[in-house]
DNA sequence: AATAAAAATTTAAAAATATCAAAAGACCTT
DNA sequence: AAGGTCTTTTGATATTTTTAAATTTTTATT
């Protein structure tokens, strides 16, 4: 028995945040590439969207800035990943209600 | 074993709408008030929150807009209640999820 | 030290959101 | 149909977000 916990409103304000980085297409784009700890460079992610790099990065900044990806730098390249990987379970769950 | 599929362009838009939607410190606290199908009025809504009716309102409108909630008219009032019971999950899964 | 590659930051302009206050609509009761 | 209550819409303003281009920073290689 899970007892309901009101949520306070700095903690309201941190979980807008979260989903406020995540509800972007090309935010949630880039967490379905990043698949069980896998994890993928700036210029991968670039290419694989589409669209320029320094969007890219600034996507992943806003990503990693709000605890849904960590990134870990590998000579010249930043390798981003989820951070947590029930965050995918967001996008699934949000993908199942948006089709009825 | 569920096979990955990748959203399309239309479908990672509609899923950040719906996300964009509950992305927001008040509209997350509506859905923390609509427990089990229960259902509140602009009005009830509005006293809980304590902020303005009309924004009260607005808020509900973009939640119902995007297909978070849907509404029952009962005479003067309008009842808003949750469209997917597992829509708080998110909620969760987020609050979760910024606590690491 | 100079070059090259990869990523991050800055800048500026456009687009989208949030908010309150006021006006308009909808619905009941008398 | 008049008045009152509840809700939605509109208008105006302020703030935030998005995007690309140009610049800067970081790291490795020559």
């Amino acid at each position: 028995m899970i007892e309901k916990l009101k949520l306070q409103p700095d903690q309201l304000e941190r979980a807008a945040n979260m989903l406020k980085a995540i509800a972007h297409p090309m935010r949630i784009a880039i967490i379905g590439f990043l698949e069980e700890g896998e994890s993928l460079s700036v210029t991968q992610i670039h290419e694989k969207l589409g669209i320029e790099q320094s969007t890219t990065s600034h996507h992943l900044g806003i990503l990693k800035d709000k605890g849904v990806l960590v990134s870990r730098r590998d000579g010249k390249k930043t390798y981003y990943s989820l951070k947590h990987e029930n965050l995918k379970n967001i996008i699934d769950c949000v993908s199942m209600c948006e089709a009825s």
